[in-house]
DNA sequence: AGATAATAGCCTTATAAAAGGCCATTGAAA
DNA sequence: TTTCAATGGCCTTTTATAAGGCTATTATCT
């Protein structure tokens, strides 16, 4: 199933199954990642139905032995030549100025 | 930098620190992602801090373009060739019983 | 088939995030 | 260098998650 046709909701259950699958194979208990995460045995539930924090995931993703999995997430983005040289060594703190008089916010891409 | 020898917080700043790179890379402004995504600033200032829910995440993440990075992210897990024989079709669905008397769970990883 | 641990679901209280607003600072455009 | 949008930080109220506990259901072991 492609993620961009589902809705956010969706998304989150689909998420929480993950977790919960990358558990089960692991073949571990809620209670026992609930006493390995020191969060409560509700928190892992939520996150297994899709609700939850951030902090909840990464927790539980460290004690899955799945963190790694957060490095392809999100990757450091990688950055075009031409912006690259645009940006002479610091990089774009803000986003464009909108001293423009239009809305469109015209972007180069490149 | 390696994320399992981060704490917690330190990951959960790098997450935000990307998603923050990710934006600006669109050159696109906090304060048109919370109109794109229906977040208010607050939201978003947070998850580009590290804090925030799941569902806030998955949103910045929808309006950014950035949602397949979730399926590099906590891929469906894939299964063994042994585990799946034993599972005849099904799939587990809780943790095994604890019906041992030690409490190691000593497990057959295959 | 019987027994029971694993899980779902709901409740209450505590805590944190979201929403909306205001002011101070500052990167970047002009 | 001047100017102002973009962002950070803090505050209050609202809403959602976390924590802790209890009961009902059922997958899985024996």
């Amino acid at each position: 199933m492609d993620l961009y046709s589902a809705s956010d909701k969706g998304i989150e259950e689909e998420l929480g199954g993950r977790i919960r699958a990358l558990r089960l194979r692991k073949n571990i208990t809620q209670k026992e990642l609930a006493a390995a995460t020191a969060l409560s045995l509700n928190a892992i539930k939520s996150l297994e139905s899709g609700k939850g924090k951030l902090s909840t995931l990464i927790a539980i993703l460290r004690a899955l032995g799945a963190l790694d999995q957060l490095n392809s997430f999100i990757p450091k983005p990688s950055i075009s030549p031409i912006q690259l040289a645009k940006m002479q060594g610091k990089g774009r703190e803000r986003a464009s100025g909108g001293r423009l008089k239009d809305t469109s916010r015209g972007e180069t891409e490149w």
